[in-house]
DNA sequence: TTATGGATCTTCT
DNA sequence: GAAGATCCATAAA
């Protein structure tokens, strides 16, 4: 397969334009045991400005400081205690935006991803922010990795997705500007979390 | 040093 | 469809 990689302006954009042109796209990892590649299905972008949900809306901290860089790196987080999300980081260095990737198809590598996250239907592998992360292998290790360069963890350009087949939603598990509509997901797909 | 909440998942009915 | 698990980072004191 012919994996072509973004150059840095693709990150550079407007968060919500990025977050719609991920669908379609590769997402990929090398893991010890091969390469996985997952198609992008579900995205949340998450703004600096009018969005009280961003993690960058109150103030830089050790933990959100990877989502004031300059785009095209990966900003990587725990939550509820157990968890892990992955979000790429957009935009100019300082603005403190990013987008979430909320859900994945398995491409290629579909076995890789089973073997660390057991689970009886493909469908569920990766259908969440969460359940992503954890059939990728992506933990605290992979936060601030860079997307462009790194052969590790990775971005790579793919079909795009027709207007018409983009729905726009609000945003979810989250309690505050949860009626925002900065969620966007591939219409029809099987691998979304949430319809 | 202590208290509280969270961009979720799994399990149970 | 509904509720519990679980623990780190942040903020307050």
């Amino acid at each position: 397969m012919n994996l072509i990689r973004f150059g840095k302006d693709f990150f550079l954009q407007d968060t919500k334009t990025v977050s719609k042109n991920l669908l379609g796209k590769f997402l990929c990892k090398k893991t010890d045991l091969g390469l996985v590649i997952t198609k992008i299905v579900e995205t949340e972008a998450y703004l600096s400005k009018n969005d009280p949900a961003c993690h960058a809306s109150t103030k830089k901290t050790k933990r959100n400081e990877k989502m004031f860089e300059e785009g095209g790196i990966s900003y990587v987080y725990l939550i509820y205690g157990a968890y892990y999300c992955f979000n790429v980081v957009t935009g100019q260095k300082d603005s403190g935006e990013a987008v979430l990737i909320r859900a994945v198809e398995p491409i290629s590598g579909t076995d890789i991803m089973k073997s660390f996250r057991p689970v009886e239907k493909t469908k569920n592998l990766s259908n969440g922010p969460s359940k992503l992360c954890l059939a990728l292998n992506i933990t605290k290790k992979e936060n601030g990795f860079d997307l462009i360069k790194s052969d590790e963890l990775f971005l790579a350009d793919n079909e795009n997705i027709p207007h018409s087949d983009i729905i726009t939603t609000t945003r979810i598990g989250i309690t505050k500007g949860a009626d925002l509509p900065l969620r966007f997901y591939i219409k029809n797909n099987e691998f979304v979390s949430k319809k």
